[in-house]
DNA sequence: CCGCCTATGTGCGCTAACGCACACAGGCAT
DNA sequence: ATGCCTGTGTGCGTTAGCGCACATAGGCGG
């Protein structure tokens, strides 16, 4: 396939935040949206830098995460077609101490900032406030994930953590595929990577899971689902809580996966 | 003291945001705020529950923290007189999965959420959006601290996640003793109390701090700012960024402490 | 002043996860 | 087909932090 029938099978409205506008919005914003790929590892920024684009992924899986000194890591969120990256510029911010890493490969939109900030002051027109509305509501739930981050961080086991990521990841993508190494999911989670061979084979002798060097595929949604912990219910709950009028664009809807599985 | 001496002292300025507010703005909110007691131990708002007062707390400090089904807790992050409790509210969702606790007594000002709301989205007149605008910042420097929480609990020592937590708790009172026991700093940081009472027990050996049942002093708060991680410095450097000319309020402001630590 | 409640001190054994070292093997480039 | 690089498997010893079970002691209420 070529990388034209990609593109051309791209739109803004993949991405469920861009979808969820009002069409005027849409409509003013669209000629702005710059079609981008997004190649598994690049920084689309970087910690402390200034923010020059926000990103809307379509069919990328972006991970916000924290290097410190010594040079381990943890991720402190991940955004998809669900979200944007860029909060911080809508908060006054215009940076964080976290960096922006494109975690599985694919493209999205992205605008500059200046004119997304316009667009989240602007004052009149009918729909006046709604770009602003949305967004914060999801800024709330990139804050339940990092507290549920947090949370789970401190007192869940290494196996809970690694369902709830891949859960989490996989309620991103179109397939039941992941393409990823143990090492990166390691960095993700910011515990090593022998730990994560160790849980994955379990996973994979119980048949819930089978992978080959850097891919992985979810055989057993559901059984997934009694391995990890509450935290991805959390974030799940809430993020259809807060944006439920948003999950209707791409693959899989928020609310059909929902439907499918925590609320059976 | 009796608590009309208390109360007599205080004053809506002693919130760093409030303080921050453009007069227009203090003034037409003042006979709105309700000065109120807040007991150690009191729920300011329940996981899940509906908000119905927005709180900023002058004398007082209230722990945004996740308890988990088994019971199992964890601190997301504190909200001194440097904050306010309730951004859910202007975010649009109204609620959290989190809870928040009073965890040092104290005072506070609190205003009914639709007046403040109003007052976040109120548009027109000079300075239309100020309290949007810090409220906004606020947020995002409330955003950094839970983020560093998550990474700090994956990868610091209880040691240093102790001292990182004494010393923001530390900045958010006057004097340099805090009214704590072991039992309830274990909860917050989400270890067992054992834990707390010998690395308090170290800290204290090392001259660093002294403490007696439920009351602790730092001795040495250069020294402590040694023992910690990088996550104190990453906390107070981005609340000092983003909100900088609203550190002028109360005891030592932020900018004070900056300078007489990390900026030395 | 006494008693009791609650906070703190201490000592186990236990386990999950770490750090390191090295063996193996899949799959892409030549 | 042949290497070689990179990802995965495995086996140590080590350790921080847990869970539990007590002993002690501070200080408030009567």
């Amino acid at each position: 396939m070529k990388v034209a029938d990609l593109t051309a099978k791209q739109s803004p409205t993949q991405n469920h935040l861009l979808n969820a506008l009002p069409a005027e919005i849409l409509k003013r914003l669209t000629p702005h949206l710059e079609l981008v790929a997004m190649p598994l590892g690049s920084v689309l920024y970087e910690s402390g830098g200034q923010l020059q684009h926000v990103y809307f992924p379509t069919s990328s899986i972006v991970s916000l995460h924290y290097v410190m000194e010594d040079g381990a890591s943890a991720e402190i969120a991940g955004v998809g077609n669900e979200g944007m990256i860029g909060v911080s510029l809508f908060m006054g911010g215009n940076t964080t101490p976290s960096r922006a890493t494109v975690q599985t490969g694919g493209f999205g939109y992205r605008a500059l900032w200046r004119l997304m900030l316009d667009e989240f002051n602007r004052i009149g027109g009918r729909r006046s406030g709604a770009l602003q509305n949305l967004l914060l509501r999801y800024t709330q739930a990139l804050m339940t994930q990092m507290s549920q981050t947090a949370v789970c961080n401190r007192h869940h086991s290494v196996e809970q953590q690694l369902c709830r990521w891949l859960l989490l990841t996989l309620d991103r993508l179109p397939s039941n595929e992941l393409t990823m190494t143990q090492e990166l999911i390691a960095s993700m989670l910011g515990v090593r990577r022998e730990g994560i061979t160790e849980t994955a084979g379990n996973l994979q002798r119980e048949g819930l899971i089978s992978y080959r060097r850097g891919h992985i595929t979810v055989l057993d949604r559901v059984g997934l689902e009694t391995y990890t912990c509450e935290c991805y219910n959390v974030v799940k709950k809430e993020f259809h809580r807060l944006l439920r009028d948003t999950s209707n664009a791409g693959c899989l809807t928020l609310k059909q996966k929902m439907s499918l599985t925590i609320e059976r």
